[in-house]
DNA sequence: ATGGCCAATTTTATTGGA
């Protein structure tokens, strides 16, 4: 079996001993990490290393940041979008594991529709989809991270109030559906359906007490890999007790032959 | 219950998050 984990940590270094401690419970074989807003060469890689985690990170200072840690053999790691040379964000990094193509992303928020910051946010959605053009929808690809979209109204605690704002707007989900229109299944929605299925919560007003919160984090996978999945959920635990992220993980296994790990 | 913003930097305010 192969498990494979999304969480948005908000901050790695904050979040180490919470980390740490859920990597010796659950562990998974990749994890994707987001907003991990840590330079490289800061990153806290002795600590997961001596768990026997290997860490591929693309950090900056302060803000954004993405991370895989994986005990198994990594490849072929990319850490841009194509053709998007002024770019520092760091946003995105991209690795062959156990012959599986993961590729993590933190997508921009957006801030507010009609803002500077969300029409960077949808042209770094068309970036991120010609991107996909070189790979291989038959193949085994994972793309997952926090995406910053609620694909649809059930995704979404109270969508009235939401209709049309930023996460939920049309054109956010029209980029969203053209992600996964290259040949991605929603990985956790294949498997439930149900309303309140959420993995943020803000930190403000008892929101998580409250289940106001959104489905903004997302595993897409390729067909072959959607049939091999065992089982997909939230770890809604995540999000109690000391000093949380505001998402908590999502976490799927895959049918594995053990000799491929 | 699972709680009542948090994290980082520019730090005693400001910015961004979502």
């Amino acid at each position: 079996m192969l498990t494979l984990a999304t969480w948005n940590i908000n901050s790695v270094r904050m979040r180490l001993p919470r980390l740490t401690d859920w990597l010796n419970r659950r562990k998974p074989a990749i994890v994707c990490l987001q907003e991990t807003k840590t330079p490289d060469g800061d990153f806290p890689a002795a600590p997961l290393e001596a768990l026997g985690y290997r860490c591929l990170v693309h950090g900056q200072k302060a803000y954004n940041g993405v991370a895989i840690l994986t005990n198994l053999e990594a490849g072929d790691i990319v850490r841009t979008l194509p053709g998007d040379p002024g770019d520092t964000d760091c946003r995105l990094l991209g690795a062959t594991i156990a012959g599986v193509r993961v590729i993590n992303i933190y997508a921009p928020n957006g801030q507010a529709v009609g803002s500077e910051k969300y029409a960077y946010k949808l042209g770094w959605y068309r970036r991120l989809r010609v991107a996909l053009e070189g790979h291989d929808p038959e193949g085994a690809v994972v793309l997952c991270g926090d995406f910053n979209v609620a694909p649809e109204d059930r995704d979404v605690w109270d969508p009235e109030q939401w209709r049309g704002q930023i996460l939920c707007s049309e054109p956010e989900r029209e980029a969203l559906r053209a992600i996964v229109g290259w040949g991605f299944v929603d990985l956790l929605r294949s498997r439930h359906p149900e309303d309140g299925l959420y993995t943020w919560w803000d930190y403000r007003g008892g929101a998580f007490h409250r289940g106001w919160g959104m489905r903004i984090d997302h595993i897409l996978a390729s067909a072959s890999m959607e049939s091999r999945c065992q089982s997909v959920e939230v770890d809604r635990d995540e999000r109690k007790g000391e000093k949380p992220s505001d998402h908590a993980p999502v976490v799927a296994t895959f049918a594995w032959p053990e000799t491929a790990v």
